[in-house]
DNA sequence: CGCAATGTGGTCCACTCGGTCAAAAAAATC
DNA sequence: GATTTTTTTGACCGAGTGGACCACATTGCG
């Protein structure tokens, strides 16, 4: 009963999944998610509620589908060594962000320094992703010990902290237009740790 | 000739630069800037400009301090053991994050994640002070090579980057709360690879 | 003491902001 | 085709924006 809704609800987030990311939650208007999508401003608050609403629920996604592809990539299922599972997921994670232009980064990071100071709903997001990501790091790591791939004198969790933390360097640095080379070269340094 | 500045330049752009770190460009309006110095906004125009020159101004103020933080904790005239002089100097940098309530992190994060995208002139400051400081930290490394310290294998320039990096993650690490034990763990797992 | 130059606080302006709402349009049901 | 229900549109609102501008206060200099 009614009219039926005249553009897809999901693509209407990707597009403005696109303009947070890139421009930031302030920085990005109501008319600018107007332009980008095509719709009216009634038609976006009507599905989603407002502003806020909207911004929560596209970064809420896209650290669901972080979260899933690194348990995914690291998952024994995976299969591979545990070693060349970390090494893999890595590189494919700060390979993508090399080969942005013009660079936009990993959207956990933008929202991390735009609104996590002023907005707990997007910390407490961005915290969980932080962790549970790390958290899945650890657990290849800890199977890699028990593969003698990894020493067993190393702390896994650090470890998956740092690696995690390495990804969010590299994307700062990768917006500043630091050289290709060079960002490959700090991945690469972070995965030394692993085989010393 | 003329009236004097009855106001210290300095002391307005270290509160000015405070508005900035942690509120972002855009977040920061010139009525936050009034209220934050007490000065009228002729007052604050007339002494820089606009706010896009202002903004400069305290970013590029910053990244100088940090740069020479760091090429003054890890030169040789520093004294020490050049591996505890790296040691020392990324303690001291991730340990004032750890300390923040609420965090704010370090303004090159910042400043790198708001701003560098849309403004060339800010990427750059931010790409000269990162690869300064890495510069500092690769030329602490030799030394730490030339000494014993550090295996002769490794890359020195890679861990430049890779430290420069670590401390990014921490900082994002540490704007969604995450406990200081977990922040302090990331980046002795950091400097567990200098000494392996 | 004028006088010129500079600092100061306040006002004004054109514009943009997020959000609301009533009316129009369109689809589903009878 | 009439009715009902929902979407869509576009005008509108009050608040706030960056910046220009101005009258006036305050200073150093001749």
């Amino acid at each position: 009963m009614g009219r039926t809704r005249g553009f897809d609800a999901d693509q209407m987030l990707t597009v403005i999944r696109e303009q947070f990311w890139s421009h930031g939650y302030e920085g990005t208007s109501t008319y600018d998610l107007m332009a980008a999508t095509g719709l009216g401003k009634g038609s976006i608050y009507k599905a989603y509620g407002n502003k806020h609403e909207l911004y929560l629920r596209t970064f809420d996604d896209y650290c669901g589908g972080l979260v899933a592809e690194a348990r995914q990539a690291l998952a024994p299922e995976a299969g591979g060594a545990p070693l060349e599972r970390i090494e893999g997921y890595l590189l494919a994670v700060t390979g993508r962000m090399t080969r942005q232009a013009p660079p936009v980064g990993c959207y956990l990071t933008k929202a991390t320094v735009d609104v996590a100071a002023a907005d707990k709903a997007v910390a407490k997001i961005a915290k969980d992703a932080y962790e549970n990501i790390a958290s899945a790091i650890e657990s290849a790591v800890r199977e890699a010990q028990s593969a003698g791939e990894v020493g067993m004198e190393k702390d896994a969790k650090g470890l998956g902290y740092l690696l995690v933390s390495v990804v969010r360097g590299v994307d700062c640095l990768s917006r500043t237009r630091v050289a290709a080379d060079v960002l490959t070269a700090t991945t690469q340094a972070a995965l030394a740790v692993l085989r010393a």
